[in-house]
DNA sequence: GGCCGTGTTGTTAA
DNA sequence: TTTAACAACACGGC
C-alpha cells in the first residue's frame, strides 16, 4: 500500500530513468479502464515532446516536472504502480497508460488494479493552488513538536485518525500510523486533545524515525507495491505491530491486539502503548 | 463459491 | 463546523 516511504522510493527509482528524457507519446493499455480521475485527451498534446526536468514527491503525490511549464502528476491510490519498462514488453493486466520515452526504448507504465489512483496534467504554476485547494498538510520532517501539539489539541478525534488525515500530515497511511504510535508508546485510540506536549514531541520523532527506516528499506510490499524498477520493498519484515495480531510485542512480549479505528484495522500493544 | 477484508480519497450524513 | 460512515474498486483467502 503506497504511503510516503513507498512513494518516495518510486520517485527515487524513477528519477534516473526519467530525468533528461523526452515524452514522445501517450497510449492506453489494452485493458485500460476509467480511473478515479479520467484521462483527458487534451493532456496528450500538452505532454508531447516535453523533456523531463525532474521527479519529486509531495505527500503521496508524484510530480514529474516537464520543460515548458507543465507537470504530470500521479497518485497511486491503494494498488497503483508506476514503473519503467521496455516499450515492446507485454502490458500488465491492469496497465492503463504508457508514456513513451526517448532516447532509448523505455516506456513509463501506470498500472492500477483497483483504480483508486489518479493521473493528471497541470501547469507547474498551478501546483501550489492544487495542493492548497486539497488542503494538503505538512511533510513529516517539516513541522515542530509544538505545531503537532497544537494540531492535536484542537480536536476530539482519536490520535490515529489525525495521523491519517492528509490535511494535517501528508504521507502517513495505515501501516506507518500504527508503527509510529507503537514507536511513540501511544495508544491509537487516545483522544488527540489529551496528548501532552512531551508526548507530541515523542510522536513527531517516532514518525520521522519510522518513515526514514522504511525509506531505507525501500518501503513495504504487502501485495501490490513495487518501485519504479519493479522491485519489492523490505520494510514488511521490520513491522513491529502492523499485521502482527497475536504475536508477541517486541518490547514486552504481550500479544499484539487488533481493533477497528477510524474504519481501519489498527494494531498495537495493549501493555506498553498507553 | 459467496462473503469478508484490504486502504485511499472524496462524498454524504449526522 | 466537525466528525464518522460509506462508496468506489478487484481480488485473495477462507
Amino acid at each position: 500500500m503506497p504511503e510516503l516511504p513507498e512513494v518516495e522510493t518510486v520517485v527515487r527509482t524513477l528519477r534516473p530513468a526519467l530525468c533528461g528524457r523526452t515524452i514522445t507519446g501517450v497510449r492506453a493499455g489494452p485493458f485500460a479502464r476509467r480511473l478515479r480521475l479520467p484521462w483527458k485527451p487534451a493532456w496528450r498534446d500538452r505532454l508531447a515532446s516535453r523533456r523531463i526536468l525532474g521527479v519529486r514527491r509531495r505527500g503521496k503525490w508524484i510530480i514529474v516536472d516537464l520543460k515548458g511549464g507543465e507537470a504530470l502528476l500521479f497518485h497511486l491510490g491503494m494498488t497503483g504502480r508506476l514503473r519503467v519498462v521496455l516499450r515492446q514488453s507485454e502490458w500488465a493486466k491492469h496497465a492503463h497508460l504508457g508514456f513513451a520515452l526517448v532516447p532509448g526504448e523505455a516506456e513509463l507504465r501506470f498500472e492500477d488494479v483497483r483504480r483508486f489512483g489518479a493521473v493528471r496534467v497541470l501547469p507547474t504554476g498551478e501546483l501550489g493552488d492544487f495542493f492548497s485547494d486539497a488542503k494538503l498538510g505538512l511533510e513529516p520532517d517539516a513541522f515542530s513538536s509544538g505545531w503537532l501539539f497544537e494540531r492535536l489539541r484542537g480536536t476530539r478525534r482519536c490520535v490515529k485518525a489525525v495521523l491519517l488525515d492528509q490535511r494535517v500530515i501528508a504521507g502517513v497511511g495505515n501501516i506507518y500510523a500504527d508503527e509510529s504510535l507503537f514507536e511513540a508508546k501511544l495508544h491509537p485510540a487516545r483522544l488527540a486533545c489529551d496528548v501532552s506536549l512531551t508526548e507530541a514531541d515523542g510522536l513527531r520523532r517516532a514518525i520521522v524515525r519510522v518513515l526514514r527506516r522504511a525509506i531505507e528499506k525501500h518501503g513495504s510490499t504487502i501485495r501490490d507495491y513495487v518501485d519504479g524498477n519493479g522491485q519489492s520493498g523490505g520494510y514488511q519484515h521490520e513491522f513491529r505491530v502492523y499485521d502482527r495480531t497475536g504475536q508477541p510485542c517486541p518490547r514486552c512480549r504481550t500479544p499484539i491486539a487488533r481493533i477497528r479505528l477510524a474504519g481501519r484495522s489498527t494494531h498495537f500493544c495493549p501493555q506498553c502503548q498507553t
